[in-house]
DNA sequence: TTGACTAGTACGAATTACGTAATACACTGC
DNA sequence: GCAGTGTATTACGTAATTCGTACTAGTCAA
């Protein structure tokens, strides 16, 4: 019951880099932003996985961590590549939206 | 060399019922089409498996198919889906691309 | 010291994405 | 008539990702 799920359609990558937008955050507080914005609830396996390849990939990096929190800031080649997507996808959305007779879309 | 890529984030569940909008389509057509809308290329294990999966949900139905054709509709309950996934998406993207700094957002 | 919340790690299982190859029809040019 | 190009789908294997669950552990309040 509840939501159908269709897929995997969350696209943790492109929240998560959102998310980070905002400045930086750990990862447990990346997961309660992105629940916020997002109403997307990741589990703890998508988000650090998510998060190591963002790293390895240089569209993130890890600042200075104490014992507990592990905090990452997006880069600014991680900004320019998360721009050119969100580009894509929201201009996706508009199409879409307003094909679908949504107002003030 | 072209873009890195940045993990599986294509969604190409999104792509293909946003493209659907626009009309009934058959597989082809809808490589086509999300190509031109978005600049991503399906390749057909991706498309056929992502439209087989939709019709399973009844998010998207067949229509009748002559021999070498085999045109996909958007169903009522696959447009309330879309749209509900849509808005998130807009929404997210619009914070995203306004934090950015990008203008119009 | 029990319980709730914060943080992250470990790990397996199931789905998905994605690419490549193969099949087949239609049409064009030579 | 046949080679080549474009349309259209099926088949298939693999690799990657997602996602859930369970576990460890520190902090804080009652």
């Amino acid at each position: 019951m509840g939501t159908k799920r269709l897929g995997r359609t969350q696209d943790p990558t492109i929240l998560v880099l959102t998310s980070l937008t905002g400045g930086p955050k750990h990862g447990y507080s990346l997961i309660q932003d992105i629940e916020a914005m997002s109403g997307v609830n990741l589990g703890p396996g998508t988000l650090y996985g998510v998060l190591a390849r963002l790293e390895e990939e240089g569209l993130v990096e890890a600042l200075p961590a104490d014992a507990r929190r592990r905090p990452y800031r997006i880069t600014a080649h991680g900004a320019a590549v998360l721009r050119d997507r969100l580009e894509t996808i929201a201009a996706v959305a508009h199409l879409g939206l307003k094909r679908l007779g949504v107002m003030g879309a």
